[in-house]
Parts: C-alpha cells; structure tokens; sequence
DNA sequence: AGCACGCCGACT
DNA sequence: GTCGGCGTGCTC
C-alpha cells in the first residue's frame, strides 16, 4: 500500500503530498499522523495520512511509525484543510495544525548518546574544541543528553548544531528522534529566595558590579517574598538563564506550581428556555425553521440591546433538539463572561469551551468531549470553528463584523469563511449576528446571498440611548486641556448622585505612555525594532512590546542629559484627571496594567455590578457584550482617534465601537444618554454613530466602497515580504511586483498593484517588512496565480534571504 | 527551511 | 589529508 502524506518539514514552495510505503501488516487510515524520514537527511518528521491508495510503492521511503490509534480529522476535516490551504496560501500542515488541539501535538525529541565510550574524543575531535566541550557535556550527562537539555547549556544553536553533526559524523555520538505528546499540565515557577531576606540584599551589594541584573533579581525577591518567573522577569529584565544561574548558586529556589486559567461559573443556575417578545419570537421561529433546510447563510441584524442572545438560546435549544450540536463563536471569551455563565446555565455539562488560554491539557479534554458527542454547545473564539463537532446543525458568529475572528498569523483564515464552508458541506445552518454588521455581510444580505432578519427595537422596549457630540475644540478655547468636557464632568456628577452609574470609554488599544525628553524631544526607541519604548510605571521599565525588549529608566535623556518626562493620555491619566475633578466619586479603572489574569477581568466587572461603582473607564474591554442594567449614561472619550486612520475600514470599525458603547447604556428601566468627545463635530460617521443610525451609515460607506472599488466589491490580497537586508526586501518586493505585472496582462485579469510600501511597522526585531497590496476579485485564477508566484518566489535564488507571504482580506 | 554535496583555499 | 566556507539543488 502507498500513502500520501502531507508533511510538516515542507514549506509552501514545496508543499504537495509525498508518498510512502505502508509496511507490510499495517492499516493505516486518513487523518492519522505518521513518522517518516524526510529529506536527504532523512529526518524524522511528522506527517498527516491524506489517502491510501493501491500498489507496492518499491521505490518509496517507509512509513517509520504510526502515531494515533485513530484518525484525528475526518474525511470532512481533511477536505477543510485543502480549501483553507489554497485559500489562504498556507501549507497543508499549516492548516491542520490550526485545526488540532496544541495538547495533541508531538514534540520531536532528539536525544544524542555516546556511540562509542573506548573512543578518545579529544584526539579525533582535537580540531574543534567547541566540539570536544560539547561531547564532553553529553558524557558528563550519563552519556545521552537530550537536545533541549544541551541547548541550555550551549546557548550559541547553530554552534552546537554545527558540533552535533561533526560528532556523529565522526561516529563519536548517535542520534535518536522520538516523538512525544507536549506536556498536558501547565505549570508556572513560582520562585522564591533560599537565603534570608538579608543575606540576599548583601549578595545583591556584593553582585551590583559583576552581576546587575542577579543582583536585581535578589532585591526584588527580598522586597516581594516570592514571584513567579514571569513576574520576577517582567520586573527585573532577567532572562531564564539569569535565573537558573541563581538557582544552581543557591539563593533562589524555584518550585513548580499548577495554575488554573479556566473561567469556572460555579454560581449559574440552571434555566429554562428563554422568554421572548414578539418580535425575537418571530425571528427566532423563521431562523428554527431554516435549521431544517440550510440553504444560505442568516444575518441578524440587531440593535444593541435587542436581545439577539436570546435568540441564540433558543436557537441553540431548537439545534439540539434535532439531535444535532451547535457552535456559537465570540470575538473573545474573556470579554463575555457574563454570555459564558448564560450559556452554561442553559446547557449546564453540554457546554465545551474552547479558547486559547485554556491550558494545554484542558484544551484537549474539551476537544475530546466536543469529538465523542458528549458536548454539544461549543462556545468558544476563532479557533473553535474548527471544532470536531459530531452532526453540526448550527454556527453562530456573534459579533461577525469584529476584527479577531481574521487569523494574523498562518494560516490567515477568517472564521466566517470557515464557518460558511462548514454550513455549506455540512448541512449546517449560519447565523452571523451583529448590531453592526460588517459592510460586506449587509451587503451579500441585502443581494439576497444571506438571508437578512432585524430586530429594531430594544428588548426592554425602551429607546436607543440618545447620544451627543461634545465638541472638544470649545473646551479648549476655554482653557480645558483636559480629556473631560465640562459637560461629562457635570453628567457624571449627576448619575452619581442618583446611584446611576457610568462607563467611560478611551478609544485606544492598551494604554502606552512613552518617556519624552523635555529639552531635546528625544524619545526612546527599541533597537531591534521601528517603534518607541512603552514606558510601564509598574516596574520603570521602558519596553518594546513587539519584540520585548526593556530596559530600566534612566532620568537624565541620553542624548542632551535632560530631563524625560512621561506623556501620552492612558486610562491612568484620565484616572487622576478624574480624581481631581470629581473627588469623591468611586471609579474602577479596567485595562492592561489592572487586569493580569483572564478572571480578574471578570472580577472587576462583577465589582462593579455588585458594589455600583459609580464609573468604569477603560478600553476596549469595556466596548463589548456587557449588560449593566443600572448604567445610564457612556461617554466616550478621543472619538476620532481611530478615524483618521489610513485604512479603508478606518470609518466601520469606528461606527462599530461606538454605536456598540453607547449600546452599554440604558438598558435596564432607565433611559440611556451618550457623550461623544470629538475634535470633529462635523464628521458624517461620527454623527451617524451618535444617532445609531446603522442604515445611513451603511449607504454612505457602501458607495465609498464601490466607487473605491474595496471589498465588497473586490478583495484585497496582500504579499508580505520580510528580511534582515531593507534593500534586499524592497528588491525582492519589486521583483515579485514586475512578475505579477506580467501574469496578470498575460492572463488578461484586472487587478491594481499597490506598492512595495513599508509595513505600518517596518522593523521589528531586526527584520524590515514591506508590502504589496493587490485589488481585485479574489477568483481561483488569481489565487492560482498568487500561489504560483509565492512558489517561484520561494525558489528563486537571488531573493533566498527574503521571505513572502500572502495575506487574504487583511486587518490592519 | 534544512540539509548534504561539491568545490576551493588554507592550514597541518 | 582535513576542515571550513560558500553556493547549489532537492525533499516521496
């Protein structure tokens, strides 16, 4: 018998099933993974059994072992892969390793053992020293020394990978592979000082000199009792080889302990179904009866506060009473606790959860659940799309416009594609719900493509939160420089005093600060990348959050030796800007630096319901999904800052978050009302967004899109290139320009190339990344072109120091 | 990407 | 001889 198997060493210039023997008295079936040697080297590597086919395949390499006792993708699954493979210009494997559990992957473990212990090693290898050290280690090691264990030890890799194969060439050492399952339980190493307190302090003085950074690390462990190894990294700059040294010196000691990231809601009841009014009733009625006979996917149209979850409920409830499970994805699960504890109270043990900081074995178990049938609502994030479900009846994308469910990294898919693949070849139907639903989704519902429910009115049968600009042009004239109109000052002092509360929204990612020199203006960079050192006052640390970098902070300005100050307006300064003006009001500051663990944020945000704190400010988290009936009044912040982006999504992704805030208010028995800070009064979006005027909002911007010619109406198909060489990248991305130039006049397909241009950030980690931007209709034709390109590319010779990529429909 | 193979120059 | 360095081409 001969296998065709796809393999995880090969890359996407060569990515194509290769064939292999099966050995004589083995059945293998598709979907299971295999070892086999791979390459000149024949290396050990991992492979998924694609098909089985008929004849003896004489000339073939042998399978070496078979790694699961059944397969882990079905015929279904299998399928998946080869559409997201040439959909998303990935590798096969790529895409199966999307679709798996981490828990499930093999760690390939090379282990190197002395082959010959009468062999005087120093004599043969005496020409490389470095290579007598490292045999040197190994039979220190007992004689066998895993890779990992070495690598430890010989920091330098290609060094010792380069020693490594010398010495099995010279048959000194033998080298073995086996394959083992990663580990299942995640632990995390609390560290701890193995002298006292003082000892330590006198260890630092004496190490201050030789040794900062130990020395560091012993004064923050005496100040802190213990810490785990992340927190005592993040604090000192020490990296874990700084703190194995301690340890094996003897002033620290470390000591692993398990930790529990699941969100557990002990606290639901159970619940019956749901009550609805008319108008869910009767959305959720025609939605039951598509269930029977899927056809195209659903858009629900809601506004916020119209109830759509209890739609989804009963939904659900109507899937599983069919015998058939239900998937429901969120953006993010640790932005809806208060769905998640929803969910579990109506669908109680057949609940799985599935979401990436679930540990690794946890994961699995739910995984495996999800696989036997046992659970049969499966909420979970992007990933959960691939869920294993047994006899799929419904996939509910809530918040179908929001940016995370596109992959950044390969393979690039969207969960909605996903999900529409999955209805269509598994007879299951689509929901994709939103108060804002993207441009495209309205799009394809109103040509009839998807069919199109909405619910206009709010569940509570109150209005929609009227909603104001501020115009903080006017504020400024007065002498307010702050980032609180005079008018939200007033409006929160009001809500307080009635025992209402508010939630205030800065309309930025995280919170960075950056130190600035008050003379010279200088500010920080990273070394290794294009971008400014964020300054955490936690641990007056400056750091690069995209290659993580840091440093400690030094007063005095490198440059000119004056003075840095701090800037930039995060949710701390508003925080004090707050204090100030409104003393004695109780505030709950929710963002990066106050939430550390995925519970704590749920935590806060039942502190603030339990305890009515009159106002919550943050970011983001504070957009999403919540319902706090006693919240009457929103004011959102620095509306403009995500408008004025160079990015065609720029005014969809604005409109979206703050009709979604403002959504926040009002929805108990009392009326909500809206703030919205603007420098730009005038703005169409932000007036639309003010009045929740959806529709308005969709016809302006869909008649930009047309006449832009951006998606709907076409896709947009991004190459990223990137590489040590700025030049080399830039010709690289040039070259591979003039080549698609040629194709597309050869094959007669209209398309507009953009570019090369530099990546939003052009260097992070020593590697400069620059784009070409390619619009046009994302057809079978162009992909095959695309993907023929990236193969040449990946051939050719004179650009082998850079790399490409293709990114479909892109975010950012 | 990762690795062996071949060819060249240098060192022993 | 023996080794490193570098360019080249292949991976069932």
């Amino acid at each position: 018998m001969i296998a065709s198997i796809a393999v995880s060493a090969a890359s996407f210039s060569m990515d194509k099933p290769f064939s292999y023997r099966v050995p004589r008295g083995v059945t293998l079936l598709p979907g299971v993974r295999v070892n086999v040697p791979f390459g000149r080297g024949n290396r050990p590597t991992e492979g998924i059994v694609l098909q089985v086919l008929e004849g003896d395949g004489e000339d073939l390499k042998v399978i070496r072992d078979v790694l699961d006792e059944e397969p882990l993708l079905s015929e279904t699954m299998l399928r998946l892969a080869a559409f997201i493979r040439q959909r998303y210009f990935c590798t096969f494997y790529d895409a199966a390793k999307a679709m798996l559990p981490a828990g499930l992957w093999f760690q390939g473990r090379e282990v190197f053992s002395v082959a010959d212990p009468e062999a005087d090693h120093t004599e043969i290898a005496k020409r490389k020293p470095f290579a007598v050290e490292v045999m040197d280690a190994v039979i220190e090691m007992d004689g066998s020394a895993e890779y990992t264990k070495l690598k430890s030890r010989f920091p330098d890799e290609e060094a010792l990978r380069d020693a490594l194969r010398y010495l099995t060439r010279k048959k000194l050492l033998s080298a073995q592979t086996d394959f083992l399952r990663r580990a299942e339980d995640k632990t995390e190493r609390i560290l701890s000082l193995a002298v006292s307190a003082e000892d330590a302090r006198d260890a630092a003085e004496e190490r201050s000199r030789s040794a900062p950074v130990q020395a560091e690390v012993l004064r923050f462990l005496a100040a802190a009792g213990n810490a785990c190894s992340r927190e005592v990294q993040y604090h000192t700059g020490a990296t874990a080889a700084t703190l194995r040294r301690l340890e094996k010196l003897s002033l620290i000691r470390s000591s692993e302990q398990e930790v529990y990231r699941r969100v557990r809601f002990d606290d639901v009841e159970p619940a019956g179904p749901m009550v609805l009014n008319s108008a869910q009733q009767s959305v959720c009625d025609s939605l039951e009866s598509q269930l029977d006979t899927p056809g195209k996917p659903a858009l629900l149209y809601g506004v916020t506060g119209s109830g759509k979850t209890a739609v989804y409920i009963n939904l659900i409830r109507a899937c599983l009473k069919k015998g058939k499970s239900a998937l429901l994805l969120v953006p993010e699960i640790a932005l809806t606790p208060q769905l998640m504890r929803l969910v579990s109270s109506h669908f109680g043990e057949q609940t799985a959860v599935l979401h990436s900081s679930l540990r690794v074995g946890e994961r699995y178990d739910e995984w495996k659940r999800v696989r036997s049938g046992e659970a049969k609502v499966i909420v979970g994030t992007r990933s959960a799309v691939f869920a294993p479900a047994c006899d799929l009846g419904l996939i509910i994308l809530d918040e179908e416009q929001e940016h995370t469910y596109k992959s950044q990294n390969a393979p690039r898919y969207h969960a909605r594609e996903v999900a529409i693949w999955r209805g269509v070849k598994e007879q299951a139907l689509v929901l994709l719900g939103s108060a804002t639903p993207s441009v495209e989704s309205m799009y394809h519902a109103k040509n009839g493509e998807y069919s199109l429910y909405r619910l206009t009115e709010r569940y509570n049968g109150k209005e929609l939160p009227t909603a104001e600009l501020a115009d903080m042009r006017g504020e400024l004239k007065e002498g307010n420089g702050g980032s609180l109109s005079h008018r939200l000052i007033r409006e929160l002092k009001d809500r307080a005093e009635k025992g209402e509360q508010a939630i205030l929204f800065l309309n930025r990612r995280g919170n960075s600060r950056f130190l600035v020199c008050v003379d010279c203006g200088d500010v920080p960079q990273c070394p290794r990348c294009s971008v400014s050192l964020t300054y955490h006052s936690a641990n007056r640390r400056l750091m690069c959050h995209y290659c993580g970098y840091s440093e400690p902070v030094q007063t005095a300005c490198p440059v000119c030796g004056g003075h840095r100050k701090p800037v930039g307006a995060g949710t701390q300064r508003v925080e004090q800007e707050l204090e100030s003006r409104l003393p004695d009001t109780g505030i709950l500051r929710i963002d990066a630096d106050t939430v550390t663990a995925v519970n704590s944020h749920d935590v806060i945000l039942q502190r603030f319901r339990k305890e009515k704190i009159p106002i919550l400010l943050g970011t983001q988290m504070v957009a999403k999904g919540l319902d706090f009936p006693n919240v009457t009044l929103v004011g959102v912040l620095d509306a403009d800052l995500s408008l004025y982006v160079d990015h065609f999504r720029a005014a969809e992704t604005t409109f979206s978050m703050i009709t979604q805030v403002v959504g926040r208010a009002g929805r108990g028995g009392t009326e909500g009302a809206a703030l919205i800070q603007t420098m730009t009064p005038e703005n169409k979006i932000l007036k639309m967004a003010a009045a929740q005027d959806y529709d308005g909002f969709y016809d302006l911007e869909i008649k930009i899109r047309e006449l832009r010619n951006f998606p709907p109406f076409s896709n947009l198909l991004r190459v990223c290139f990137s590489g040590n060489e700025e030049q080399r990248v830039t010709a690289g991305a040039m070259l591979f320009r003039r080549w698609l130039e040629q194709m597309l006049s050869r094959e007669n397909i209209e398309a507009t190339i953009l570019g090369p241009s530099p990546a939003p950030i052009v260097k992070i980690n020593q590697r400069y990344f620059y784009h070409l931007t390619l619009n046009g209709k994302n057809t079978p034709e162009l992909r095959k072109i695309l993907a023929h390109l990236l193969r040449e590319f990946g051939k050719n010779k004179s650009t082998r120091d850079v790399a490409a990529y293709a990114d479909v429909d892109p975010y950012e």
